[in-house]
DNA sequence: GTCTATAGGCAGATAGAC
DNA sequence: GTCTATCTGCCTATAGAC
């Protein structure tokens, strides 16, 4: 994701997004505050109330931005990446870069602090969910029509393990500090649905 | 875990960990206060104070008696269940009672605020996974030693790909209230490691 | 062991000037 | 759009009585 927070022709609002992006990624909803944004940007407070009234308002644009963001990246590989493999290593290899600014996937972290979130952003995190869900039951489907992956039972349940294996891959490579951790675990799980 | 709240025979620190066990798990250590435990438990906030002198200690406790109770769980394991296959099946059914009351695993939820804990608890949380990692290693190996399980590459890469996956699976499922989510990951990460 | 009382700080948020 | 100033409330933590 671009860095717009140095960039002038990039209005505050957005500015104000990269950042608490960030600090939620890395630290979490609840570990995160206003003045820690303000005082990144060299605003204050109430000047980021201006642009987001409240903290559950900051919250909800910042998952839609985010989920527009990865829809474009899933499209972007329908359209450059051929075969349901190599999709899903691309797949995996967003969430890879993800990690390697020691961030968490937004939602994944989101998912964690479901239970304290404010209900419009509880169904936004899930909405990501689905669209990921989605979008590799489509991958999965292909490949498994034409016979470049295996796997027994529906592809929305294959999906959905496919999008918690790689979550919760995130989350311990990250409490090591270790991508590599990410990198094996996703291989392998990707491994599993190669034909044998 | 067994309900010590109301149990006059039970000591005041340890029903203190029951109800910062269950919020940390529920809502995560930056989403519970003293004040949240106090009032559960009908004592004020300096009660709590004498006990665990401040929130470090105390997720410290928590970590180091969650900790102790799975590597116990894991012990019975070894001791009645027969077969690597069985045995994996009997650690997922471990995440799923957990998961049945709503709560995330411990360090799972704290792996997620990983970077905003004091550092003895991040230790603790990467020692509760180097335990279970240790545990799925030995594991896997026997299964494969035997030729119940079948898998590439180290146990212990397996072992870590399998503590992602239900880390992952516990996470999502949390999210949906769907405990049936976490069944069908786990089952289905657990089928890929049967012999073919 | 548990209380009252209180400290000092930070949280999210608002009013009104510029 | 951004500021200063301020509010109210909650946070973790401590001192000292009982």
């Amino acid at each position: 994701m671009a860095v717009t927070q140095d960039d002038p022709t990039v209005g505050t609002a957005e500015r104000i997004l990269d950042v608490a992006e960030r600090l939620v990624q890395t630290r979490g909803f609840n570990g995160f505050s206003y003045a820690d944004v303000a005082a990144e940007l060299g605003i204050t407070k109430a000047g980021l109330h201006y642009h987001y009234p409240g903290k559950a308002e900051l919250g909800e644009a910042l998952i839609a931005r985010y989920s527009v963001r990865f829809a474009e990246a899933l499209g972007q590989i329908d359209d450059t990446v051929r075969g349901a493999h190599a999709r899903l290593a691309a797949y995996a290899g967003l969430y890879a870069q993800v990690l390697s600014g020691d961030r968490m996937c937004l939602c994944g972290m989101l998912a964690a602090e479901h239970q304290t979130l404010p209900q419009p952003m509880r169904s936004a995190v899930n909405g990501f969910f689905d669209e990921n869900e989605a979008w590799l039951t489509r991958v999965l489907a292909q490949g498994k029509s034409d016979s470049t992956l295996s796997y027994d039972g529906s592809s929305r349940d294959a999906a959905r393990t496919v999008l918690a294996a790689l979550e919760g891959a995130m989350l311990v490579a990250r409490a090591y500090g270790e991508p590599a951790r990410f990198q094996s675990a996703a291989a392998r799980t990707l491994a599993s649905l190669a034909v044998s």
